[in-house]
DNA sequence: TCTGGGGTCCTAGGACCC
DNA sequence: TCTGGGGTCCTAGGACCC
């Protein structure tokens, strides 16, 4: 038995139901009520309507498959520029009641309701209606909304009644709730630990609260002593209330339909892919001590290596040829890849005195010169050490990266 | 479920040191 | 040459999330 107050802490959980479909619907009145899947331009579904989703259509499931089980169903294209503004405007909305707000992801977000009963004079379902009915009405789309004690618990709450669905949990009615949900509906638990927990005779969110600390600690790791804890009425994950501008890591990758192994097309978008990673370390005032590049074969087989920079720099043009020999080093002739990729790690925010112990010094300060106006697509790179025309004669648009052009451009 | 793109955190095990 | 115990750092890989 867990004996809690009924409102020890307050967090409130919304969701935004089929969030980019139920936007296109918003926006074009003549998608409302009808199926619609959202993610033409890569050929598979990323959102899926709930009118879709009736037709038995899934993330992932690709266009014909799709077109099978639902002809009249719309498949348009990702916006997600539009998507932001919703997101943004839902933000905005949820500001109204409280600055205690983590923006969790571009269609969800957690919100501190604690101490606000008395101020607005309501109960915590009430402002839960409220915060749900403005949001609906203003936005033309449906959110799910939880509330509990916990960031764990309110979102299962949030998830319990889908879509348009509101779910108050307070602390005496955990375990009640606990018993309706399956062990593998819990935020964290995935398809590996859950069927674990099932070995262990755990199926339901209420037998996994009912392990003892003990059992716990002894047959699973630290995250899911947290989760157990969050469950059991016990906030241990704070909301993060600042706007994400801390990273571990940056990557950017890309899957080819089809695969290619034509060295000189993986080649540019490898290249193109660390610009990009690059250009966001910029933007976030990161230098970077560590890159890995990757390709992806199409058994799902990582050809990958490490590259640890002489120096922590922002400017990819300095490691050109530790990249040229790392791609030599994982590229297999005859080989068919899917996807390149890299990913940016070891990152340290600039301070403003700029320390470098980068052999060529100067070259450095250059790139401080040059980047932002490549930063700010004042300078138009178009040529590529590659054959343009041989590029179009492949059919492959290929965007211009800057390290394939000469360094001599830039000597000043 | 024959499979996008972008992230986070944790653990085990090896290398190295005292 | 053999022996013991403990700490730190790093890397690879797993699991999970939207």
């Amino acid at each position: 038995m867990l004996s809690i107050r009924s409102w020890p802490e307050t967090i409130l959980h919304i969701d935004g139901d089929a969030f980019f479909a139920s936007v296109a619907q918003a926006v074009n009145p003549k998608l409302k009520g009808k199926p619609v899947v959202t993610g033409h331009e890569r050929g598979i579904a990323t959102a899926i309507s709930y009118e879709a989703k009736k037709y038995g259509i899934t993330r992932g499931m690709r266009f014909f498959e799709i077109r099978k089980l639902c002809p009249e169903c719309a498949f348009i294209e990702s916006d997600y520029e539009l998507y932001a503004l919703f997101s943004h405007r839902m933000f905005e909305i949820l500001r109204q009641f409280s600055f205690e707000i983590e923006e969790y992801s571009i269609d969800e977000g957690f919100m501190g309701l604690k101490g606000l009963r008395r101020p607005l004079n309501m109960t915590y379902e009430e402002m839960g209606k409220k915060i749900k009915d403005t949001v609906e009405s203003n936005l033309g789309i449906t959110v799910s909304i939880g509330i509990s004690l916990t960031k764990s618990l309110a979102k299962i709450a949030s998830n319990f009644r889908k879509p348009s669905g509101l779910t108050v949990i307070d602390g005496r009615s955990i375990e009640t709730f606990l018993k309706q949900v399956p062990a593998k509906d819990i935020w964290g638990i995935g398809e590996q630990t859950s069927s674990y927990l099932k070995k262990l005779n755990v199926h339901t969110a209420y037998q996994f609260v009912m392990l003892s600390e003990d059992f716990v600690h002894k047959n699973l790791s630290k995250p899911y002593f947290e989760i157990w804890q969050e469950l059991r009425g016990k906030k241990v994950f704070e909301l993060s209330l600042e706007k994400k501008t801390v990273y571990q890591s940056i990557s950017k990758t890309q899957t080819f339909h089809p695969p290619t192994n034509d060295k000189d097309i993986l080649r540019a978008r490898l290249f193109y892919h660390v610009e990009e990673a690059f250009t966001k370390a910029r933007n976030f005032h990161y230098r970077v001590g560590k890159l890995h590049i990757f390709l992806k074969t199409q058994n799902f087989d990582y050809h990958s290596i490490e590259i640890k920079l002489p120096s922590m720099t922002s400017y990819p043009l300095l490691i050109r040829k530790q990249i040229e020999e790392g791609f030599a080093d994982i590229y297999h002739k005859g080989t068919l890849y899917r996807t390149t990729g890299c990913t940016i790690t070891d990152l340290e925010q600039n301070t403003t005195i700029q320390q470098t112990l980068f052999q060529d010094a100067k070259l450095e300060e250059k790139m401080k010169k040059i980047y932002p106006f490549i930063d700010a697509k004042k300078v138009d790179f178009g040529t590529s050490l590659f054959d343009k025309e041989a590029m179009e004669e492949k059919k492959v648009k290929i965007k211009p990266s800057i390290p394939f052009f000469d360094l001599s451009v830039i000597q000043t």
